[in-house]
DNA sequence: GCCAACGTTGGC
DNA sequence: GCCAACGTTGGC
């Protein structure tokens, strides 16, 4: 299995707004190195929630529940549907970057990709931080 | 094919 | 509000 993490404006969708809608079409991606990244996923694979702009922090975990097909709102792109899993942290982008094993993080080396590959162990050096 | 100009993202 | 990073566009 594979882990990922997706950004997301609180503003216009917020961890609370998937809770709500206990699931939902992760469209609107409009970079080519995202929709790659959205191609490679796999029905299963886990993804972390980050919150950008206001908490600038993940705030939850995801699952991959359909993979990429092409987005509704324009067929040129691709959208995955993701759902809930349950709430973490925050682990903020400041504890991120304060801890060395995260040093080589997608988030961290190309910080605009709203869409990243995270590593296995990344994955659990994250979730350890959340407590 | 190069590169300057411009637009967007997102941290600070 | 500013600006760095990055992607895209368009003139040449």
């Amino acid at each position: 299995m594979a882990y990922w993490l997706m950004k997301s404006e609180p503003s216009s969708y917020s961890w609370d707004d998937l809770v709500r809608d206990g699931g939902t079409e992760w469209d609107g991606v409009r970079n080519n190195a995202a929709r790659l990244h959205l191609k490679a996923m796999k029905k299963g694979d886990e993804a972390f929630f980050y919150a950008s702009m206001t908490d600038k922090a993940v705030v939850g975990i995801m699952r991959i529940t359909r993979e990429a097909q092409p987005d509704p709102k324009d067929t040129d792109w691709v959208s995955v549907r993701v759902e809930p899993v349950k709430a973490i942290g925050p682990v903020t982008l400041k504890a991120i970057k304060a801890e060395p094993k995260l040093a080589k993080m997608e988030l961290i080396r190309q910080s605009r990709l709203s869409v990243a590959p995270v590593r296995d162990d990344e994955w659990k050096t994250v979730l350890g931080m959340a407590g």
